[in-house]
DNA sequence: TATGAATGAGAATTCATTCAT
DNA sequence: GATGAATGAATTCTCATTCAT
């Protein structure tokens, strides 16, 4: 339970209100899924009101969009710096795994993604949806530039490749991480073995036979 | 609204109840998702008390986890049929598009496949579970076996096949059956074009890729 | 708080059950105004759970229309009684009266006509308002038709004289029936004794004119 | 949306600012109920802060009793110009329709009184109270005066006579403009044709009565 | 087995009002 | 005086599930 400063009133102090919420939101994501969180718990975690958390955010959706799209800049912003040092010449072979790590590293970010179309996209506001959706295409863009050029990928295809990772990333993520309850399930029985899934072997794999025909 | 008869006393009259009520969730799942619908929904429509669904399932979970099942036995039935059919050279090219366009044909299947982590896993219980997922094992087996016979794939390699078909199933979904909300926002925004996404297509050009590098 | 019978089942049952709603909604109106009464208050002083009023009703406004319609029925029904054994020749003189007095005596409904237009009709589903209104109008139309045929009166007049009588509960009952602040204040303030109202004299003397040039 | 002046010091800029915001306020009746006008958009519309209202109204009802009493106010100023030129023999005869006519276009008004009693003096403190009856009592003395003269009434009967008018003004006002909602009911049954009430001519009617009488 | 009445937990959201600046 | 960020109380209604009959 983080508490910020008394009162909001530049520019920068209200996008730091935000952030403490977006934060708050991080930090009930490590033990509850976006279901279980509520406002009320945010808004203790973040030191506020129940209320002033919709002076900043539309809805509990709109909320969690932007949680997604501040995860989803910050793991963009990293990987390119680690694709922008790549020698063409490795690509190919390295970008799948390497995005395949990265997000197995980020189960926040493998949540957010899932619940997109399920829960934020379907409760939001088309407003907030859309605002969303503009971010993600400006965040997006770049990044699949900066893959067609190392991967020497013709033109549109870098967005192309982007969605299958989203859709493995979705898919994947969810099969490579039950709940607790089904993994007792998985491992207590043996005929289920196969659904005991190693997402970053998977993940790669696939990518890296998409990424080969492209 | 389908009625059944009186009182089921013979294990055929139970199972044919059970089925009448799987079918029942089949035909409200055309117009509303799962969440929407509603155990008194399922009961009317079925003929039946809403108590009495209970004595067939133990809970709404364990209902659709039946029907998840039962549509994916003849998805898979209808499938093999196909599949036994084509010539071996044929396979590697024909069974991604094959597959592509008939899960694109069963949006019930999409969606129960998409909510079965998510929701249907998350909330029924371990024997429920335990039960769908050894029926489950059960179903991919021989499908798998198929494949890799027909696609001259490596042992164990058409198990991976359907763990990727599955998880581009739930991902590409979802990205190409926005709600209304969300189609109306792709359509109006021109920088969001790319975000309209053609299943069929994407899909089978994955699936292909992964079949090839198998 | 009252407890009902175990299981309503049989309709005499339900209607029982129904009436014990109502029942309790009527005595919680002794102590408070219908907006400060919630749900919870309702189920506990009837002594069912929160949910069962609602199988009951279909929204906290439909109860109270039904507390209305039941009121208004019996005070019909009463005056009724007391009109029918009127002498003709009495008739016009005596029911402003009669009226104004038996209104008095029923704050409660007073309370509720007051409340229809303003808020129960505000928020009630159509279908609610719908059946209301049949009710109200079946309720009516006897009574208009006795009170033509005691007054004298040109067919038709009885529902017009009914109308100006709802207008005057209405409007005179909110005057003269001040909260304890307005009071206070009317009281201490020696300018404002004309704010002070007699709603039985008042009441009756409109009414006996209106009842005069009909 | 209109702005003010930066900052009120005199007296005089001080009455303008709180004129603004009645102002707004009236505006803002055009198209919503009372309830549903929210000091946010009093604000926005008057061109103020949200607690700068609060420095010339010491309350959401506090400031709708000025409204009121301005509104009334002007209404009264209005109807007095016009029964001092009317000739005392028709007076009796015209006022009850010059003042329905007057109400029937003063919505506004119509619906300021019947929240006086119901939302307004239920909220508003004591001495917004008081302050509020004091001024309505000058306000309707010289009126009702008026009237008694004009009409050649008995001392006393005036105020009487005011008295019914707002109860039928309360009462009628209500009954004769339902809600969308309510209007829709009444229109599509028949049964129904009798609540379809005409505000100026059951006024006119039973004022006029009244007035007889007196 | 069948029924369907009863249960009751559970949470987002609004908005008048305050008060630090 | 003016501002507007922060507050937080307060309540309806849904619906999966149970269990008496």
């Amino acid at each position: 339970m983080s508490t910020v400063s008394q009162r909001a009133r530049t520019p920068e102090q209200k996008q730091a209100r935000k952030n403490a919420i977006v934060q708050a939101a991080r930090q009930l994501m490590d033990d509850a899924s976006i279901d279980d969180i509520t406002i009320a718990a945010l808004a203790d975690c973040s030191g506020l009101a129940r209320g002033t958390a919709y002076s900043y955010f539309n809805s509990k959706e709109a909320l969690f969009l932007s949680v997604l799209e501040s995860d989803l800049r910050q793991w963009i912003d990293e990987l390119s710096l680690q694709v922008e040092v790549m020698s063409a010449n490795d690509a190919r072979d390295v970008l799948p795994a390497l995005i395949g790590k990265s997000l197995w590293q980020h189960p926040r970010l493998l949540d957010l993604m899932a619940t997109l179309h399920t829960t934020l996209e379907t409760r939001a506001s088309q407003d907030d949806i859309r605002q969303f959706k503009l971010s993600l295409a400006d965040l997006i863009r770049p990044f699949a530039a900066l893959i067609e050029t190392k991967c020497q990928l013709a033109q549109g295809t870098g967005h192309s490749f982007l969605l299958t990772t989203n859709a493995l990333a979705i898919g994947l993520g969810q099969m490579a991480r039950p709940t607790p309850r089904v993994a007792a399930v998985i491992d207590a029985e043996p005929a289920l073995s196969r659904f005991r899934i190693d997402f970053e072997h998977q993940f790669t794999q696939t990518l890296r036979s998409v990424l080969q025909s492209l």
